[in-house]
DNA sequence: ACCGTCCTCTTGTTATGACAGGTCATGGCA
DNA sequence: TGCCATGACCTGTCATAACAAGAGGACGGT
């Protein structure tokens, strides 16, 4: 397991330890040495094979856990992440939250709640079975007074049923969590530009031909069940979502 | 200075020190008692001031540094970032990177590199003056053989005249991190969907009236000057860009 | 058979100590 | 006057050593 590592304080130093072994565990992880959910060598098992100590160790996992390869349970151990997740973010806001913390009005109007019969795309999403029911949700989004998106959600049946009759005009994420103490977890996004159909101009008010910005949005609670599924189709004459990163 | 700190190992534990350290800064700068780059105190003037150890200190840092609040330099001390900052992301890869990341042959073509005066946009974005030059580089990127964006970046002149003759097949990012010695800061990007024009359209081999998803990217140096202002062209029907959210 | 206790393994937190290496001002030398 | 060496100060990296606390299995008692 050891490898070759190259100690930078004794010799002359080409990189930290730490990011020399941060390096070969993710070059493991991505090449599959190490699976998705699968436990890596405790950190006493990688103390002894790198021959370092301990904060070594934590400090290559922090930065791994930093990029999403892996997160860790006190007691349990240290797992690879689901996906190739090669990216994180932390502070995923709803677009609601997200504009109206720029200062925006930023409303949404109830379309329709429903229960049916989960479409495919549904039901591998939330990993439900062939013929489950789930609860659809139908909103449109406006800020400032101009209908910006049309969101269409999508709740495996005991969370959407809990739905019915409750005020959707705000964000549902902090209902979850608060009303219905769903700790929220990770979720994927998918943004893609794409041609509007007839159903979302018709709630946003477009031309044919416009295109919108769709964005398919997977969100799992902290356990990892997906909880939500959703589609998301903005404007794309006046979506211009705006967030600050940091390189490095 | 020292606030009141509750001590979780030899009292009862009601939160890990790190983490209290970690709020009172926080708030302090949120409130403004320390201002956007402002040196914060040193870590041993924190040490002491907060009766702890190094470790304890540095890990307060480190969460805030991932929050975006602070960043540090080696030998100069920890400064409070710019502004608002309500949302933090880590690493920022450039979309090849991120796809490389993720198992995918990915390649760029120099189209053209040219010294023109600033378009408007440019000028604003990069802080320039009225008739000032900047370099234009554009590329297009392909993804396991397939034409996947064409990017547009404009450069300052001091920066980007320097990338002539320089091998632009690779991502620019790492040769201003490493031969300019440019430090990268901070970027803000802007997504949209839009409808192809002429131009695209023919270094991506699309149809009229198909749909791109166009982001903006102005990128900074670490000292927030404004070093590359991108438009960035991807496919509609191809792009589907996958990231790992975590929420909170 | 069931349940609770204890032991062990794991990650989380904290302290102390040391050296590496970058930054910058000061002061001495040419 | 100008340049460079020096030292003070600061963050970066790494080691050693504890104890806290969650998880889970072994073991023993009822």
């Amino acid at each position: 397991m050891s490898k070759t590592l190259t100690r930078p304080l004794s010799n002359r130093s080409p990189q930290p330890l730490y990011l020399q072994i941060k390096d070969q565990l993710r070059r493991r992880i991505l090449e599959g040495d190490y699976r998705p959910h699968e436990k890596l060598p405790s950190e006493s098992e990688l103390m002894g094979a790198f021959g370092v100590s301990r904060i070594t160790i934590r400090q290559a996992l922090r930065d791994l856990h930093n990029e999403g390869l892996v997160f860790s349970a006190q007691g349990k151990g240290t797992f690879v992440s689901k996906p190739k997740a090669v990216q994180s973010v932390e502070h995923l806001q709803g677009f609601g939250e997200a504009m109206a913390a720029q200062g925006y009005e930023a409303s949404a109007r109830l379309i329709s709640i429903q229960q049916l019969k989960a479409p495919k795309a549904v039901v591998a999403a939330l990993r439900l079975g062939g013929g489950d029911d789930v609860v659809e949700v139908t909103r449109v989004r406006f800020l400032n007074r101009e209908a910006l998106s049309l969101e269409r959600s999508y709740f495996p049946l005991d969370i959407g049923r809990r739905l019915f009759g409750m005020d959707l005009s705000g964000d549902i994420f902090p209902m979850l969590e608060n009303l219905f103490a769903i700790p929220l977890g990770e979720a994927s996004i998918r943004i893609e530009a794409a041609l509007s159909d007839q159903d979302t101009r018709t709630h946003l008010n477009l031309q044919p031909g416009e295109p919108v910005l769709r964005v398919e949005r997977l969100t799992h609670d902290r356990r990892g069940r997906p909880i939500d599924f959703e589609y998301l189709s903005f404007r794309g004459d006046s979506f211009k979502y705006h967030f600050r990163v940091d390189r490095k």
